[in-house]
DNA sequence: CTGAAAGCGCTAACAA
DNA sequence: TTGTTAGCGCTTTCAG
């Protein structure tokens, strides 16, 4: 099948090109005899325009993109939805691309922004430093959401939404402290992470030290480098080799959700009940704890509203241009069944 | 910033346009040195082409699309980095395109395949009647990937990879007749629906029906329109319900292992065992699957071979033109140790 | 080896 | 209300 263009359309209709460009995109100038007629044989040829000659042309359209580093990533993948709702409430246009992992995000950034004559992006996941320096230069509205940065450089100075890290690690350790815990396991993603789980590792160690309990390297379990972090299997073997190694431990600290699947697993394997034997918190709060069983007692990131505040940020910029802002949530201890208090 | 263009690359450093064009694009016919001196400008001043233009020049690109209906689908995302290792493995760029409700794929297709002058595409998901009578029309090699079709068109005379519901079901049924039961739970989907679900109930009224056991509707749970179906909600609603109906079953089918999930945590809290109590089967194998304790018996899609088979079956259309094809897998039967053989 | 020029299919002035 | 036309930024002949 030849590829129609507007041209064909123009002449089936013995019209102008301009008026069948009207027809299409709705603008006013036009008969709504002719537009009806026109729209009658697009119907019948199922003439879709050429969207590439469309952005070419135009000088700026009304979409928004939602840049996706890590599309496997869980707790991304319960966001898309939100963005879509939230964006199109605001009546943009959505459109959803996502990083491969040798792409350079910036520059995937820059070719969709030209390409699509983007109106705003927003950028979801993925690790970056001084991101505002690549990205004010592309001169259109961004948000930086739950993009992670190293400890160095603790927050961008450009819109971010996310969590502290740090911060959160700490609150969940100390919840398993107050409880009455002290031999306290974590099960981390790589040892030589430096952002997300070195974060939550800060967070994990400045809990024991306020509580002058000393950190020791045997509670700790970093992933194999090869193997996914934050994963069931990372849980799993972590917990597997803590269980393994003889350390004992009265509570366990999972760096997310989906690593206390694969912890479940292995302690139920080595018959140490939950929480009985061992209290277990998570990280996340994803639709999968609360199925867990028991319950599992987590750090739940409000993903929601870090969707509706990232759009919310956007919209500021799109509209006028005020300062940068940041907006750092807090996770909430979601209670569950997971942990118990441990008698003396 | 303004944008710049290849004809301000090309003043930059005093050559024509399709000079500065060869150089981008490594195409010969050009000086090794006039080529180095234009990269370094294009470096410098950090110019990123515009798609939108090339794709419009462009008679045909490299580029195989996967578009996805149900981004949020599981057991798809489970398959998107496969795709993509595969794809790129013969040589083609990968693009993953997300399809919205409210869109219609074959429409979603078209104007993509326009824009960027596809060379081919996998659709993945959502459900089509009679795909090949429009997808033909577009001209280009495709093939679909686990898209549902209703029990009255068993299979599009088109490429089409995925497992036989019916049959599976009934295979995963007949496993735990086998195993002995013969009052069996089913938590389906949405009542209504005529594909996925109405595919997998039909295997189990056939599986109960080849071994003389009447159908009780009072069995099986129908999930309720407004929730989401195969979710865990889904399952812990549907177990809990079944459970409340007094109902006594010695073994449960679960339409997808997310069900299962949920079913795991209505029957704990009930204070059924499985599988002592309650055999429980799932359905898709997801990694998940594997960590569920105990461990989850399920009917295993096997989501690599699809996802090979579906691209070399594209690269079969690409090379030349050879006649339709099909590709229905077995989905396999993972023994854990949801599911105990009952004694009489 | 290089540059000028002709479009790709569309939108948006500008005329009519 | 319509049609004509000039590009959007690029690739690709075709001369030089």
């Amino acid at each position: 099948m030849a590829q129609l263009t507007i041209k064909d359309i123009a002449k089936i209709c013995n019209v102008g090109v301009s008026t069948v460009s009207r027809a299409i995109n709705n603008e006013p100038g036009i008969s709504d005899k002719t537009k009806e007629r026109i729209m009658q044989v697009v119907q019948e040829f199922n003439y879709i325009p050429n969207n590439s000659a469309r952005n070419l042309k135009m000088v700026e359209s009304n979409t928004i993109a939602l840049i996706v580093t890590g599309i496997d990533n869980v707790f991304f993948q319960s966001m898309f939805g939100e963005f879509e709702v939230e964006l199109r409430k605001h009546g943009f246009d959505y459109l959803l691309h996502a990083v491969s992992w040798q792409e350079d995000v910036v520059t995937v950034a820059t070719e969709l922004m030209k390409e699509k004559r983007l109106k705003g992006m927003i950028l979801l996941g993925g690790q970056m430093e001084r991101p505002e320096e690549r990205l004010d230069a592309l001169g259109i509205p961004y948000v930086l959401c739950t993009v992670a940065h190293s400890s160095e450089h603790p927050l961008p100075n450009c819109p971010w939404v996310g969590i502290d890290d740090e911060l959160e690690g700490y609150n969940a350790v100390s919840y398993l402290i107050n409880k009455g815990h002290r031999d306290i396991a974590l099960v981390a993603g790589q040892r030589y992470d430096n952002a997300v789980s070195a974060q939550r590792l800060a967070g994990y160690r400045r809990a024991l030290a306020e509580h002058g309990i000393p950190y020791r390297e045997e509670l700790v379990h970093f992933t194999d480098p090869q193997m996914t972090d934050f994963s069931p299997e990372n849980g799993y073997v972590g917990a597997k080799e803590l269980i393994a190694s003889g350390v004992s431990f009265t509570a366990m600290f999972c760096m997310s959700d989906l690593i206390t699947l694969g912890a479940y697993k292995a302690l139920d394997e080595a018959g140490v009940r939950v929480p009985k034997d061992c209290s277990v918190i998570g990280f996340d709060g994803i639709e999968l704890s609360k199925y867990m069983c028991p319950g599992l007692t987590t750090m739940y990131q409000p993903r929601v509203d870090m969707v509706k505040s990232s759009v919310e940020l956007l919209m500021k910029e799109v509209g006028a241009d005020n300062g940068p802002v940041h907006k750092i949530y807090e996770a909430t201890l979601i209670e569950r069944d997971s942990v118990i208090t441990r008698e003396e």
